[in-house]
DNA sequence: TTTGATAATGATAACCGTTATCATTATTGT
DNA sequence: ACAATAATGATAACGGTTATCATTATCAAA
């Protein structure tokens, strides 16, 4: 945590930018809270914290992590884009529960290989991929899903 | 294509629903064109064939085709989904070029049967899923890129 | 073939997540 | 403390998609 804001002024002062309570504030709730949030799931929970801060701050604020590499871009095609931490998080792909909304991160070797593979065939310089699974979680499956998320629209 | 049209036809009389000149020429155009159109790409095709479609006819079309099966719909974050007809092809993932926005078509039982394991290890039922794998085809890396599609925005 | 129930259409407004604008404030190197 | 300028917050604008609604077209039944 101290490590990860240390990492960021690195960047800020690398790019001749600044850093803000707001963008603190901001990275703390998305330390602290499930990824996979969407602008206004998060811009909801730093208002707790900061009721002065506003949309805007945030969105750009996650713009601004993205390019920094601390958050990916997820898009699961549900209405809004989701963000999620990835400093300290290997790659990994989802499955996604259409039922309760919950994430299953998953990461196989195998998998990649074969991806690798069939990239090198088609002579395709990959710069990034992903995989997303859709169906149902297995506590879904048997009415026991304690998940708080909601359920993804759709 | 007359096959392709009697079995619209078929789920049509189904459902209770209507068959239109309209619909009849949205999809000459689908089969005629190259896949991965948007709603606007397609609209615009139409419309050299018959001025008087309007563009939600087409929106709906796309919709109606999409519950019939006989699209599907192909979101890649770039601003607007897309829609391919998949009647007569097998499933697919997608290799796309963010230079000239091509998609290359792969297929890999290797991929889909590990993809099962990983989906089975975590006891999820799977209805559907995506791979995009994203990059440089080997066309643009010699810019020997001859295709008309316009680049992907970003 | 006419008819009646109603699905489909076309024009356009509304919707909604995201991005741009702009006056004001805050940060940072000097 | 100062000057340069990045960041902020409020809100308007944007763009793709969807909803609305009066009108037209389809099609099964008479
Ligand atoms: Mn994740
Ligand atoms: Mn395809
Ligand atoms: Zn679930
Ligand atoms: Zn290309």
């Amino acid at each position: 945590m101290k490590d990860v804001t240390e990492k960021l002024k690195e960047y800020i002062r690398r790019k001749n930018l600044r850093w803000t309570g707001q963008r603190q504030t901001i990275v703390e709730q998305l330390l602290r809270t499930r990824q996979h949030l969407t602008t206004d799931e998060l811009f909801r929970k730093v208002q707790k914290q900061d009721p002065s801060i506003g949309y805007a701050t945030v969105a750009r604020t996650l713009h601004f992590l993205v390019d920094a590499g601390f958050c990916d871009q997820v898009d699961i095609s549900d209405g809004s884009m989701r963000y999620e931490v990835v400093w300290g998080h290997e790659h990994h792909d989802h499955l996604i529960c259409s039922v309760c909304g919950k994430f299953i991160e998953i990461f196989s070797p195998e998998l990649e290989k074969i991806q690798a593979k069939l990239v090198r065939q088609h002579g395709f310089i990959e710069t990034t991929h992903k995989l997303q699974i859709f169906g149902t979680c297995i506590d879904c499956q048997k009415n026991l899903c304690r998940t708080e998320n909601k359920p993804l629209a759709k």
